[in-house]
Parts: structure tokens; sequence; C-alpha cells
DNA sequence: CCATAATGTATACTGTACGTGTACATTAGA
DNA sequence: TCTAATGTACACGTACAGTATACATTATGG
């Protein structure tokens, strides 16, 4: 019997919306293809229980996820991921707003007392990643 | 006279909290020193006029710089720049949370359609800022 | 074919955070 | 010394996050 490592992780005391940080860690797995289409994700009330929340903060989780093409949502069936390509053409201002997001975000850890050359690496490490 | 351009702007729809805009993009200009020790910046007033919000969310702003130690807040005086190095210490576990977020963060925008090579310029970009 | 149980959905309720209104405390400068 | 400009404190309304509970739907076993 193998213990899979566990398909995502919440920090409760972080401040940041516990369904929010669900909907952001499983967007990661959908966008990198760690969840694929036709892959059936825990049943809300089982990954609520491994998370140490309201199955109903996870079934909101899932609506944002639905919403967003990701996910289909059925009764009794449970929760599916769906083809959906990347393509839907950018809103140009999006960009422009990652650009400044990104830039807060490196701020705050520069502030917090992170080293400038992991930050760096990290960044140049993600691009990497993209690229191939 | 010549038109500044605006310290910052922020976007009432966006759905983050705007203290916490104002915050972030503050924070920026601090780190880059954009905003400089000894510097003053402007009142909660006017700040908050010229940001469409109430005086009071400036204020909590300007607070939470305060606490992170960026801004000496005095009655009638203003907000000044502090003289604060970058170091203190970086919590280990900080710069794994900022790889976290960061992957968040553009597996986001890659679900909301912008493009990948425009990902990788952005972080290429920004590492190569942070470099020299 | 039906009964049952597993799943997502809907609604009401509570606590907390955000933003504002208003009064106050402090202090630089006239 | 007075005044006015500044940050501070606190109370309030509203919206949001999280939970409790009941419900609707449907795959599955008999």
């Amino acid at each position: 019997m193998t213990t899979q490592p566990p398909l995502l992780r919440i920090d409760l005391s972080s401040g940041v919306p516990a369904y929010r940080q669900i909907v952001d860690a499983l967007r990661v797995h959908l966008v990198n293809e760690g969840l694929r289409p036709g892959d059936l994700l825990p049943p809300v009330r089982q990954l609520a229980v491994d998370l140490g929340v309201h199955f109903n903060t996870v079934a909101d989780a899932y609506r944002v996820l639905a919403e967003e093409g990701w996910l289909d949502l059925r009764r009794r069936r449970g929760a599916m991921v769906l083809e959906r390509g990347m393509p839907r053409l950018a809103d140009p201002a999006r960009g422009e707003l990652f650009s400044r997001r990104l830039r807060e975000l490196v701020a705050e850890v520069q502030s917090a007392g992170v080293a400038v050359p992991q930050i760096i690496r990290e960044l140049r490490l993600l691009a990497a990643g993209l690229e191939k």
C-alpha cells in the first residue's frame, strides 16, 4: 500500500481564505496536467476532512474551478476534470496586471528577508520550466 | 508645472481589499528605493482623495507598513520613510512559500489565457532587474 | 424495478474583515 | 499661545468566509 503525496495542503493561519487556497493549489495541478481530463477529484466531504475544513468550503472551491471551465460537477458522480484548452484569448490588460502582481509579490518577500539571489533563482527556474 | 506620475493606483473593483493594494504598491516603491529614507508620504487625507477611498483606509495601509518597519508615523508631521535594511534574516519557510505563491500566480494567469512566452519574458525581465 | 447511499446543492446562521463616519489627540508653525 | 494639519480611536453597516443542516439527484445493489 503506497501513501500518495497529498493532492494539496493549506494553511488555515495564513489569512488567505481556505477556499481560495484550494482553488489556487488545484489550478496549479490542472494547468500543469498533474490533473488530466477525465480524472476525478476527491468528493468534497473527503477532501474537507483531509484539509480540516467544512465540506461546503471545498464545494465552493470546486464551483469556482467549474466556472473557470476546469471541472464538471455532477451529483453522485463527483468532480471530473474537463478537456479545456488554455486558449481563450488573453485580455491584454491581464498581462499588465500579471506584471504588477509579480513585482508586488517579489517586493513582499524581499521585504520579509528572502535573499535576492534565491528570488532570482526561483524566477529563472520557473521560467525554464515553462519553456520546455 | 509638471504633473507627477501618480504614486500609485488601485482598482476598487478587483476584489483585493483597497488597503492591501495600497500596502503592496507602496512596498514596491520602498523596496526599489523609489521612496527613500527621509521621504514624506502624502497625508492620509490627500492620498485618500486621490485614490477615491476613505482616509482611514489609507491610514490602515500606512500602519501596516509602519509595523513592517518601513514608516514612522507621527501626528502633524506625517508619514516618513525610515532607514530599514532589508536584512532581518529570512524565515526559511518563507522562501518555500514564495515558490508556491509564484507557481500559483503563474498558473492563474496561464489559466486566464496569458501567453506562455509573455509569462516567461516577464519572469526573466524581473530576474534581470534584480540582478544588477 | 426499487431502495439506498453517495454525491453535489441550497439556505440560514455566525464571526470576522473591510470600509466609512465622526470625534479625538498631538504638534508644527504663525 | 492659538490654530489648523495631521495621525488615532472607536463605533457602525455591509459583505464575505466558514459552518451546520436539510435537500435534490443519481449510480448501484438487490
